[in-house]
DNA sequence: ATCGCTTTTTGCCAAATGGCAAATGGTTTC
DNA sequence: GAAACCATTTGCCATTTGGCAAAAAGCGAT
């Protein structure tokens, strides 16, 4: 929980009274490997902060190919916004890739924090900015790369993650082929 | 002006006095064709809106080719936002691509509506939100499809874009070589 | 240790894309 | 209209990446 604390607090300054109220309405949640956060189809109810674990979003293209379009690390919020915004069904998955821990908040109660916490709704506007922006400056630049720029980009911005997950999810994230991947992956080393 | 009222009010409420003090900051700035509204290496200190025209944001990757990270149309904000939040200096180009008109804001008039104008803060995140996620979507998908459905992809998105501006831009922008794209056009029609 | 299952690597060949330079087409200027 | 300039298309070939299937490696359960 003090890691979520810590989190919001870069973010906004909060009185303890506020911070009491935050916590107050998150439960844990716990996922196994390969479960599901929020799937395609089904309206996002909840948002969550991963203390521990990695999850990843992903979806189907036209042509059935599954992309991952991206991860998410531990001490990060993870919420399908435009399902969770407009209460629409998401054309995407959440899944976690490896067990996972979050503390999560029900759409009432977020909606609620929102209306009652005064300043609470500029630091979430923050933190979606932040983590938006992020996502852009992340994979918008693989698009302009060759396949061994993109994987070693991948390298520098998920240091900690390459040795946990498939390599077909970080191929399909990169935009290339699990054996194309392989290959260059022996040419680096 | 009525163009940059409408999209604001699109994200907000605001009163006459509001609006007509947020009105009173701004300034016209024309910029020519293939001139800069901002400049890689250079602080960004003005926020714009683009009444006429069409711009893009570049950069040079580290082979030295010109990537074009997005295009940005009518009737949406432009701003380096890294460089303009931070005061530090920008690693990309806003560039003028057709002769442009736009509504602009001081930096220093920027901070003031903020801190004057009760809510300003709240629209503000809420457009930036809103075009970051745009970006999101248009450029990401880009990762993990071929040439052609690159280009496919970017007709739906720019319709109103593709004949008023070099080839070479969407090239870039879709990562593909200007050659390459000179043959996938030919094949399509 | 062995079996069964999944993930990763490899080989082979085909298809897509890049690189480069020349040709073509279009536009502006004089 | 001709010349100069720029953008686009094309040809040719090299390189990269994909597709598919088989082999190898890793991993857990027994």
């Amino acid at each position: 929980m003090k890691a979520l604390i810590d989190y919001i607090l870069r973010f906004g300054n909060l009185n303890q009274q506020q911070i009491e109220l935050i916590s107050s309405k998150t439960r844990v949640l716990t996922i196994p490997k390969d479960e599901y956060f929020s799937e395609a189809g089904k309206i996002s109810r909840e948002v969550g902060f991963i203390v521990e674990g990695i999850m990843r979003v992903c979806y189907y293209n036209n042509k059935g190919e599954e992309i991952t379009k991206y991860f998410i690390e531990e001490n990060n919020l993870v919420v399908d916004l435009e399902s969770f915004d407009n209460e629409i069904c998401s054309s995407a998955y959440v899944q976690a890739i490896t067990d996972c821990k979050l503390i999560v908040f029900s759409r009432k109660d977020w909606l609620e924090l929102l209306h009652t916490i005064v300043g609470w709704d500029t630091i979430v506007y923050k933190i979606i900015s932040r983590a938006l922006g992020q996502k852009v400056e992340r994979r918008s630049p693989l698009v302009s790369e060759d396949a061994k720029t993109r994987y070693l980009k991948f390298l520098e911005i998920y240091p900690n993650v390459v040795n946990r997950i498939p390599l077909s999810y970080i191929a399909s994230y990169l935009g290339i082929t699990q054996s194309s991947l392989s290959r260059i992956r022996k040419n680096i080393r």
